[in-house]
DNA sequence: TACCAGGTTCCGA
DNA sequence: TCGGAACATGGT
């Protein structure tokens, strides 16, 4: 007679205080791509990991898997103290860092995985966000494994294996365009462990960022995305056409080098950069 | 139709 | 070292 198991999945639930975490603006503030919204919630995916978010009355809620509770309270990054950064901002007295910390307050900085954010924001260079998330959910339901979550399948972000497999040809298909060949190469390095990126996170901010920025296809500004969503960097400072539009318009700024400006910005908020960025391209993106 | 988007690489001066 | 052209392509 032949036994099988069945794998019993028991759901749980999250819930955090509301005051600095707003599940909608941390998902659709630019840092991360892989969700849809069924019903006002948030169904994520972070490589094989399902979850389901939202904010109900005074809390914000993540429903996952027990077996991944810890990745998601991680994910989020659950155990830092927002309310130093939101008070930093405050602190300048410079009108859009005020308007931009008070919508931006339930913002956090998620703590991605590393080689699915690299892959993520090579992606995402001369690009826009709809475009961004439809090129990475054909490459997961293409060649990702299917996943089951709360009754329904889905596919995960595909492993290390399968973006292996898949061609060039194939890329530019989920419309990477002449991005593709820069994915393929890093693929390539990864799968042959010529690149690794957690032997990565033990090093210094200077010395992290010219590592990544040795990989094909990673500028600086791709670089510090990866730093602030994966490493935790929260002194990295990304700058792309939204910042620069900021530090002219708002920040009196004379046109000038990217490199430059996040320098400026990197003197002024110091160790709480990161986050205030993502107060300033949100809220540039959405109201100014 | 023309410009823009979470830019980077390459090449000539 | 620096400035500008080229790069794909869907969204607006």
């Amino acid at each position: 007679m032949e036994l099988t198991f069945a794998k019993f999945l028991v759901m749980e639930k999250i819930l955090f205080d509301k005051t600095y975490f707003n599940v909608k603006d941390t998902l659709t503030c630019g840092q991360f791509f892989a969700y849809e919204v069924i019903e006002d919630k948030f169904l994520i995916r972070s490589l094989d990991k399902f979850a389901l978010c939202y904010n109900q009355g005074d809390y914000a809620i993540i429903e996952c898997e027990s077996e991944n509770v810890e990745y998601f309270f991680n994910f989020f990054d659950l155990k830092r103290d927002y309310s130093s950064c939101y008070e930093k901002a405050i602190s300048f007295n410079v009108p859009i860092l005020t308007k931009s910390a008070n919508l931006g307050r339930g913002i956090r900085i998620l703590k991605q995985d590393k080689y699915e954010t690299l892959i993520n924001f090579i992606i995402s260079q001369n690009n826009n966000i709809p475009r961004i998330t439809k090129s990475i959910k054909y490459l997961c339901d293409n060649f990702g494994r299917e996943v089951k979550f709360m009754g329904k399948t889905y596919h995960a972000f595909p492993s290390l294996y399968e973006l292996k497999s898949i061609s060039c040809e194939d890329f530019k298909n989920a419309g990477l365009g002449y991005r593709a060949e820069y994915v393929c190469e890093v693929a390539n390095l990864l799968f042959n462990n010529k690149l690794d990126l957690d032997y990565f996170a033990d090093l210094g901010y200077n010395e992290l960022e010219r590592e990544l920025m040795y990989i094909k296809g990673v500028g600086q500004k791709v670089a510090n995305c990866v730093m602030l969503f994966a490493y935790s960097r929260f002194d990295a400072f990304p700058v792309d056409t939204w910042i620069e539009k900021i530090y002219i318009q708002d920040f009196a700024g004379t046109p000038t080098t990217r490199d430059k400006i996040t320098n400026y910005f990197i003197s002024l908020f110091g160790q709480d950069s990161g986050i205030i960025q993502q107060y300033l391209f949100h809220y540039k993106r959405n109201l100014d």
